[in-house]
DNA sequence: ACCACATATGTGAAATATAACATATGTGGT
DNA sequence: ACCACATATGTTATATTTCACATATGTGGT
């Protein structure tokens, strides 16, 4: 995977929200997502597919729920890139997270 | 700088090449970036403006030139990025800074 | 004042990315 | 076999980004 790549990877709100929420929470499900960015499921599902593509996140099915993760084989300066932009940009996506949390709380989430 | 901001500016490979090549470099003017990427004057200009305008970079006329280096105030977690992805990516630039050199063998440069 | 050179920017065309809506696939339960 | 739910993707419209060309600004030298 190329620098540019990577860069393009996260160059969108959607995608980049995603991937540092699921940093963060070592793994979501796409309605996790769905819930934390208010959007609707293909939206959230495409997005999804693209940093899958360029391997920066991985899936895992189990049952109805499809899990997302870093890749394990994401290079480890992009890891990195991801780690600092998590720890020095909490307030980016702390809403995501509270709209996620908030959504657990009712018994009806995924 | 949001993080977005931050990284829409690296997902073009004009702009990300400028940004290592410079990181490495310390500085590097207009003319420079123009030999390295073998590109026309207004697209280098015109990119470089994109990266001024987030405060990726500063810009410092020194006569008929301007040189242009990392923005000071760049935060640090961002400065990390870029110095983690030059390190990481050296073949991904490699290329036009030979170029560069190249250009500075010859007396014609800038 | 003029010229040569380095850099910046205005503008419309072309390319690219994102969205929106419909529809398909996959899974577990009855 | 069927249904409900979770997720994925095809397709066209729309928005955004990048390019190309022309032109403007800024600087030093004559």
């Amino acid at each position: 995977m190329t620098p540019l790549q990577f860069f393009k990877c996260l160059s969108d709100d959607t995608r980049l929200k995603s991937v540092l929420i699921i940093s963060q929470l070592e793994e979501a499900c796409v309605c996790d997502l769905m819930a934390a960015l208010e959007l609707d499921q293909p939206k959230v599902s495409r997005h999804l597919a693209e940093l899958r593509k360029c391997n920066i996140l991985r899936d895992e099915r189990r049952g109805k729920w499809v899990y997302y993760r870093l890749h394990e084989q994401l290079p480890e300066w992009a890891k990195d890139v991801i780690r600092q932009t998590v720890e020095h940009n909490h307030n980016y996506f702390s809403d995501a997270l509270a709209k996620l949390n908030a959504s657990k709380v009712q018994a009806s989430s995924c």
